[in-house]
RNA sequence: GUGGCUAUAGCUCAAAGGUAGAGCGCUUGAUUGUGGCUCAAGAGGUUGUGGGUUCGAGCCCCACUAGCCACCCCA
């Protein structure tokens, strides 16, 4: 990755390749489930983007070098900070155009203005997943987009990703069983857990206003985590609180883990620290990490927002979505070595330049093999076959083609040295060297 | 936004106040249209920017800029 801008990264083509390959598979795989593509502006309103509470989101606000001084405050659009908002808003505008459900898939840059990191970019790829419905969107939607999570990012060619199952409603119904006001701040300390450890939590819990018994009844709850609904049900009750609202979350999480668990038991978990920091979550909340890579932060994540799209009256605009970090996933990925591109273009072959006089022979032999669809290109300048072959190993191009008179053409696999007679009409590359592979590297 | 660390060739890094170097990469040649290996030669630097201390600064001091790490927050 190249960084002349930090948090704004820049890929060479072998890595953009990779990234390209990614953004297929998961397209394919949204696709798939039935998901139809959306594209939605780079930008939103300021007051969309902080309609949620999201007051401390650092958003990137568009002005004009040239806007008159007099000229009203136009600083009213941002660019938009994930995809679920921008979503939302699109499909508050447009529900007269739309189906309910809508299910729609969206891969796209989002930006933040947060200080660069390992992993954290301030220009990032998003691939998004949501179901919005009218009314009411049952519990099934949170499974279903939780198994196609699960399916896509095991298409993926990256380290294992186990998926962190929670519900908002358990955590608040919780907390308001135990008197706790300020349900966001208690929320937003629990979600530190894996960050600051239970000793951490516990004097933050305690600062915020908490007594020890419920300081100590949070971190109990939150330290809860298990593969088995029955367990997590035992658990909570051996708490002894009692609330409506964390019924109906523990019977919404014990639904979605079983679900998911029946087909994919080691991979999904319900862990009760799980809070997610974005305040537009109701309901199922969910993060995915690298299940060997505990310091790499979330790769994937989503959840209920059952209030951020508005219907008409008094009409709910319910939606469940989940989404996948590619640029950060893609970073460390790259950085580790574990993929690359099989070459560094997408041409399969090179067509040798013998001199200026047979340049069009050259471009006859790209032109008959591009007729059937195998990716080339003509070598530019009569440079002695020496420095275009080594041209072509540079770039992992895996064919030389020489053209020769009367139609004496041969072809030159530059890794086992092989060259053949062939004719531009009829001869194909193996069909794993069509186009670029992405490789997984062995360490 | 807060705190810490860093900045030398395309890349990774040396040079302990006294003439800026290595490995890799790149170019050329040995190789007469056929690469990789080897050997030889070569190109490439106002040491991030600006100021200061000193006879003398890549090195010490100050400011700025940028990058990295942690916090905040998150894909």
């Amino acid at each position: 990755m190249l960084t002349s801008e930090s948090g704004f990264p820049e890929w060479l083509p072998a890595d953009r390749l990779v990234e390209q390959a990614f953004i297929d598979t998961i397209r394919q795989q949204f696709e798939l489930y039935g998901f139809a593509p959306l594209e939605t502006r780079a930008v939103e309103p300021v007051d969309v983007l902080l309609a949620k509470g999201e007051t401390d989101k650092e958003i990137y606000v568009l002005s004009r070098l040239q806007a008159d001084e007099d000229e009203p405050d136009e600083a009213s659009l941002g660019l938009h900070f994930d995809l679920t908002v921008p979503f939302a808003r699109f499909v508050t505008e447009n529900q007269g155009r739309l189906t309910f459900p809508i299910r729609r898939y969206q891969i796209q840059k989002a930006w933040r203005g947060e200080r660069p990191q390992a992993g954290r970019f301030r220009e990032f790829y998003q691939a998004d997943i949501d179901i919005i419905e009218r009314g009411d969107l049952p519990i099934t939607a949170d499974l279903e987009l939780i198994q196609a999570l699960h399916d896509v990012v095991n298409a993926l060619p990256v380290p294992r990703v186990r998926i962190h199952l929670n519900n908002r409603k358990l955590l608040e119904g919780f907390y308001r069983a135990l008197g706790i006001e300020d349900i966001q701040e208690t929320l937003r300390i629990a979600d530190k857990l894996d960050k600051v450890g239970a000793d951490g939590v516990r004097a933050m819990l305690i600062e915020s206003g908490l007594g020890e018994a419920a300081a100590d009844a949070c971190l109990a709850l939150s330290t809860i985590q298990s593969g088995d609904a029955a367990t997590i049900r035992e658990r909570v009750a051996a708490l002894g609180q009692t609330h409506d609202l964390l019924d109906e979350g523990l019977a919404e999480l014990a639904f979605v883990l079983e679900g998911v668990r029946t087909a994919h038991p080691d991979d999904i978990i319900a862990d009760l620290s799980i809070a997610r920091g974005l305040d537009y979550y109701t309901g199922t909340v969910v993060e995915g990490k690298f299940a060997d890579i505990p310091d790499f932060p979330t790769v994937c994540s989503g959840g209920r927002y059952d209030n951020l799209a508005a219907g008409k009256g008094d009409e709910k605009l319910p939606g469940m979505g989940v989404s996948i970090g590619i640029t950060r996933i893609l970073s460390k990925v790259l950085a580790e070595g574990h993929l690359r591109a099989s070459r560094r273009t997408p041409s399969c072959v090179l067509v040798a330049l013998v001199d200026e006089e047979t340049r069009q022979q050259s471009s006859a032999v790209a032109y008959a093999l591009r007729q059937r669809g195998i990716p080339c290109e003509v070598y530019n300048t009569p440079d002695r076959f020496g420095k275009q072959i080594r041209y072509a190993d540079r770039m992992g191009i895996p064919f030389v083609w020489f053209p020769g008179t009367d139609g004496a053409d041969e072809v030159k696999d530059i890794r086992s040295g092989d060259q053949s007679p062939a004719d531009p009409a009829s001869w194909e590359p193996p069909a794993e060297d069509w186009h670029v592979r992405i490789e997984e590297v062995e360490p």
